[in-house]
DNA sequence: ACAAAAGTGTTCACAATACACCCATGC
DNA sequence: GCATGGGTGTATTGTGAACACTTTTGT
């Protein structure tokens, strides 16, 4: 076949998760200024140019329409049907992205009218086949919880254990025993305690902070980490 | 932007693997026929069409260039680097099967000089980042057989449990224990004796033929399948 | 009778689970 | 001094791992 007779576009879309102990997992969202679906949330994203690769796409539109500082970035799944798009055959690889909450901050540009967080428990309607995308997302950080330690790249450099231990039972959607958890987590030895403590906090005794010993979690990681909560 | 300027085509390619305990775990090629790389080993596939849905183009390839008949298709990842194909900007999204031996036959084609099943220990050199894909796909399957009984997907309708060892030994690239491996796949309860045994064989005492329930393994499936070997 | 593959159970070690009380701080 | 969240250990159960001999057939 005769591939120049191919009218196919080719777009890249962003799931990006950000995580606070207080408010939850959430979601990046924009809301579209151009039609179709102008006015409606959607995932950020946009169309791939001639000579970037893919990533450098995602990239590029996050920083364009958000402004956020992506740290963990990995393929999702690629949706083609061809109905998905309004405006013709557009074919979409979506990603998958987790920040920092030092790196929550976000700002709007010229094609997003808006851009906010939502907490995955109070989504808004989405534009195209985007909820499609999104449980995509969820499935997939829900399943990956369980044998990768990721919470390293939605935690803060330093954190209380209650964090990470807050962070995998709402991935999990129940409860999980404190101490048992951090038997587990602590015979992995990819934490270590920072010495600090917390000062904020409203009362209470204060935490301890810890932080991911990366070079630990990649040795780990070589081997094939067997991790099950 | 404006999506009209892209010169970007879209593509599928495919990584069949099919098992016979003979001669193991094998990857479906075909020899291309025409330039780039003419004469060289590669996957299977070619340009999405217009109206296809990309399961419905891998398929259509999968049927053109080699007649087998696809039982498990899942998506694999969409590479898209700027320069992974010579004659321009290509994305392929490449997809993953398997398929039972009673579907082994294959044949060439128009586009295809020559299909064959190769070894994965044992493969040609290929075209385009076709290693890569493959490397890609071998690590999925590995990955996969461990969490999900694929075996179903690869064995004859009626099979003696050894066929099913070998397939985990020779994915897992390690020997199991018989009898440790046999209790826990029972345990699963998504066996059955079909009460037949095998006539063929050489000498030794003849093999119970199992067959795999598929009701209860999808059952088992919706609740979220464990399963380490 | 012997070679070749099939079939089968028990013991041991470790990992997962269940579970409740004391500690340090703010107000 | 009390309310709030942080921190810790032990006993029980379940699961994974190691391990060798007997049975049935073909030649």
């Amino acid at each position: 076949m005769n591939p120049s007779r191919q009218h196919i576009q080719i777009a890249v879309d962003a799931v990006v998760f950000g995580y606070r102990s207080a408010s939850g997992l959430s979601v990046l969202l924009i809301r579209r200024r151009f039609a179709p679906h102008a006015g409606a949330w959607a995932l950020p994203g946009g169309f791939v140019r001639d000579h970037e690769s893919l990533e450098e796409a995602v990239s590029r539109e996050l920083e364009e329409e958000t402004g956020v500082n992506i740290r963990y970035l990995e393929q999702l799944y690629t949706f083609g049907d061809a109905d998905r798009d309004p405006r013709g055959r557009v074919v979409s690889v979506t990603y998958f992205a987790l920040v920092k909450p030092e790196n929550l901050r976000i700002f709007a540009d010229s094609d997003a009218e808006e851009t906010a967080w939502f907490d995955i428990q109070k989504l808004p309607e989405l534009a195209f086949d985007h909820p499609r995308i999104l449980k995509t997302a969820i499935e997939r950080i829900r399943n990956k919880i369980s044998y990768e330690p990721i919470g390293f790249e939605l935690l803060e450099e330093k954190f209380p254990f209650a964090d990470l231990h807050t962070l995998y039972e709402t991935l999990r959607g129940a409860p999980i025993d404190r101490r048992n958890f951090k038997k587990k987590m602590m015979s992995l030895q990819i934490l270590e305690e920072s010495g600090e403590r917390r000062k904020q906090a409203g009362s209470g005794r204060p935490a301890a902070l810890y932080q991911f010993n990366k070079e630990k979690y990649f040795q780990l990681k070589e081997k094939g980490i067997v991790f099950e909560v």
